[in-house]
DNA sequence: ACTGATACTTGACTAAGTCAACTAAATGGT
DNA sequence: ACCATTTAGTTGACTTAGTCAAGTATCAGT
């Protein structure tokens, strides 16, 4: 199913703009290529060559966008430079798997790093911090263009490390903000709820867990001490781009889990009823609603529920 | 002064695949224009020439990287076929001004069509959330690799925003930890801190101010209400990227002039011994050491400080 | 065994781009 | 004012990179 948005002027017109930017990039980023005895194209063949195995003919054309009488007559060149060698596979005889020969890897070692060099001396231009928030936008442009059906890598759950809580916080703040319209007040309270939780921390009867994937945190969620019995789930969340993957259920799982191991009788907690996506997960998970209030907090009003899980 | 960072391997081949990547994703949208009477090149050199005035030809090549000669043969085409006009600049004799006629123009209108719904249907197989998170990725990309070196815009102050406090905890968090080895308790300390500023947030007495430099946050200060006549200072930062700026003392100077005409007696402020820059920017604005003390926080042994200004 | 597809290969092209040599005008130093 | 240099653009003589269509050998399904 695909739901349509009319993707708007200014958004096609942004990427149009990055578009003859980056040929233009590119552009400039091949000129190095230049002097070597290779052209772009041969170049960008033997990248290919040099990183998989077992390549034939028709995917390299393929991945590369490249007419196969093309590529045939190159291939044929590498060969009688004694670049590249050309098993036919056992399976298909016409088909033969490619692979460069010692020469071929010892001619591409200098295109690869000069190629390396010029990145190098790019990103050299830039601050560590603008090199990590380039490396991030690119894999963000890449994951949203590339084959979408991505094998998607899972998440890993990880406990909590410096600078998260300060990221929790921001993201949590934003997000409210931008999808219920909570006001600064909201982000106060998670900054105080977690500069307590570290505060206070007690390793015994406490515990967090941060959902990672591809080095970036996309979830999280806490769980303290109310009393010998009690524990209390708090500050459950997950990123808008990370949804559907199960992992809010997973962290609340991990909770209950954690919980009973403990000996706790009682898991508690506190939401707001238009989180609904939340509530879903705390019912699946076999919590009851104990009891709800209307009340008025960040900048809107809202009605607060408190839900119990006997364990 | 540049301050070299060693890339690292895996930034250099990230941006190295993003740039194969989008090699192919170029070409595979240039096919897009080949079926048209144009190549490539010289729907980009209509493309500039429909946006922008005045271009001369060198304009042109220097910007679309192009041959000289190669770039002379087509406008002449061009003009042959009456889809440019030029006329010699009247301060310089040899160049000579292009612009497109209205032949010009309704020869590109398709052309521009074509690519613009190219893009849109690109985009439109993207949610619309998605689809901002691209354009935002493309640009930050884009302002990273373009002409960032020089024109390096300065710094503007503003007032907090949400998000804001989540951030300066998060990079608070782990510029100490880097830098000084803090442990998670300091950022802890900054979320409580910054939790109960906003909280119980006073606008008549209390103030933040945060630096930001291209839509990025590069250091804050805040000051709190501590009595009539008292007002501290708390959590001085500025990015390492944006230092020598001068944004601390800006900052400082900022909380100073605060504090004067809101009509405190005193400013105090609360600082370790090692956060030596810090304590430069403090006396160079008149604050006087009131008393040290060794502790053990952070996760280090430290010397604490106190500092006074009178107003 | 036959049909239609797939995996290349080859021949015959042409568009696209490069390079160096050139003209004409501007700029700068004395 | 003059001459050496530089810059803007042009032209001729090339190469090369890429395309297209027609071919062969092999495979997969019936």
């Amino acid at each position: 199913m695909t739901i349509h948005h009319q993707p708007g002027r200014e958004r096609i017109d942004a990427v149009r703009g990055f578009n003859r930017f980056y040929t233009r990039q590119i552009g400039l980023l091949d000129e190095g290529l230049l002097k070597s005895a290779f052209s772009l194209t041969e170049a960008r063949v033997l990248y290919e060559l040099a990183h998989r195995d077992g390549l034939t003919a028709t995917d390299l054309a393929c991945d590369l966008g490249l007419d196969p009488g093309y590529l045939s007559r190159l291939l044929k060149k590498f060969e009688e430079r004694g670049l590249v060698e050309r098993v036919a596979t056992q399976a298909d005889a016409r088909r033969s798997s490619i692979a460069l020969t010692p020469a071929g890897r010892a001619a591409f070692a200098p295109l690869n790093q000069g190629s390396h060099d010029q990145v190098a001396a790019l990103l050299d231009r830039l601050s560590a911090p603008e090199q990590d928030r380039l490396v991030k936008a690119m894999q963000t442009v890449q994951r949203l263009l590339g084959e979408s059906a991505e094998p998607r890598v899972p998440y890993m759950l990880r406990s909590l490390q410096v600078g998260d809580i300060g990221w929790i916080i921001h993201r949590q703040g934003l997000l409210y903000a931008q999808e219920y319209g909570w006001d600064e007040t909201y982000e106060a309270l998670v900054a105080e709820i977690l500069g307590a939780f570290v505060k206070s921390y007690d390793p015994k009867w406490e515990r967090s867990w941060i959902a990672e994937r591809e080095g970036e945190v996309v979830g999280s969620v806490f769980l303290v001490r109310q009393s010998d019995a009690v524990a209390k789930l708090r500050l459950l969340y997950v990123e808008p781009s990370a949804r559907g993957l199960g992992i809010g259920r997973r962290l609340v799982e991990e909770c209950i889990g954690f919980a009973r191991a403990k000996g706790y009788k009682k898991l508690t907690l506190w939401t707001n009823d238009v989180l609904t996506s939340a509530r879903r997960i705390y019912e699946a998970a076999g919590f009851k609603l104990a009891n709800q209030e209307r009340h008025h907090a960040f900048g809107k009003d809202l009605v607060g529920q408190n839900w119990n899980l006997e364990l």
